[in-house]
DNA sequence: GTCTATACTTCGATAGAC
DNA sequence: GTCTATCGAAGTATAGAC
């Protein structure tokens, strides 16, 4: 058996990524969704059971495995500071490995939720815990300012998120002639957030560097 | 003539910010942002001609007016930095003032722009126009770091949209017995917001303060 | 596990009276 | 300008054969 076919499930789920973060939940098609994953609509309801299972699912792998990647980073033998601009470079990756997840998560927000179950909420929190966890771990060893978790969360993962997502508008703006920019490219807006972030989170030179 | 009640056009644009950046375009109801602007569905028709024609007069509307707001703080006669600080302040009251703000413009960068036409786009764009002009007259005058001015503009928009704009799905975590946070406020969060940027963005000390 | 055909529902939009 | 009634198009989901 040269192929043995068993990919339907996975296949699904990368089609679904693409269709659900183009269009959202209410605009996604679960035709579209079975036709991009060359299967039909009654495979896709035999193994997800419904369109909602399915974002759930879709979500939850999503986000689960963004978690992981950053608690390698806050996990990791550096210093805070580092580790703080390595956050910057990690969710860089990520929406490079899964260019859907920009989009996924500013609807999910601006969703409010609305469609998740208990387990997939949970696995969007894990996000700002553990770029909280590094702050706090900063501002107790005196390398970082201190500041609200929270804060340091939106901080650096906003920028980000919606600049990287925002390429698809950028697009359209540039479409119809509206766009000014020398276009910044995504390596170099990572190289000024990394500055940013940097001087943003600084602790104030207590010890000054010798003249 | 005690009240003219020519208030229809009003209304049904507030009741189709509600229900657009709640639920997104392909969500929302044509029949519930009827029903909340309590005029009937062929009312509605009459003065917006279509949903989309609807969603977009609401995002020309929304976006002229924010940019009308940003435009007041690049012209006042202010020092850049104070500039930058005043433009977290007003984005954050714009927040304050249109709550539905922050969700329509998250779910319209996912979108893509697919349901606009050139005039709404312009008036998107108006926005990251006005940071620009704020950092770009700053490096020129030494008071801020030469930064590309699309990077901060996202360095400033980004977090306070998707902080504020997720308070609804914070409210969903906390449900779930999932939220951590000692809740910092919009009001915390916002001077916090300031001291970041203010950092952020400071021009290297070249003059050094004298000892 | 896979597919076709279709039941059932919802929604955007309009016709046409007042 | 305002309203009721309704059409026609999509869309989710399932039944039932293979």
């Amino acid at each position: 058996m040269p192929r043995p076919a068993r990919v339907s499930p996975d296949r699904i789920l990368a089609a679904a990524a693409a269709e659900f973060s183009a269009r959202g939940y209410a605009g996604a098609r679960v035709d579209r969704i079975a036709r991009r994953a060359r299967v039909n609509k009654a495979m896709l309801y035999y193994h997800f059971g419904s369109k909602q299972a399915l974002y759930r699912a879709l979500l939850l792998d999503t986000f689960t495995a963004a978690a992981a990647r950053l608690r390698e980073v806050a996990s990791a033998p550096l210093p805070p500071e580092q580790k703080l601009e390595q956050l910057v470079t990690t969710v860089s990756a990520i929406v490079a490995e899964r260019a859907h997840f920009p989009a996924i998560m500013l609807r999910e927000v601006a969703e409010g939720g609305t469609h998740l179950d208990k387990d997939t909420l949970a696995a969007m929190a894990a996000l700002p815990a553990i770029v909280g966890q590094v702050v706090m771990e900063g501002a107790q060893k005196g390398a970082l300012r201190r500041v609200h978790p929270v804060l340091a969360y939106f901080t650096i993962f906003a920028p980000i998120v919606l600049y990287l997502g925002g390429a698809p508008i950028r697009r359209a703006l540039a479409t119809h002639g509206l766009v000014d920019l020398t276009e910044l490219t995504p390596e170099l807006f990572e190289r000024e957030m990394r500055a940013s972030i940097r001087r943003a989170f600084a602790a104030p030179a207590v010890t000054e560097r010798r003249s």
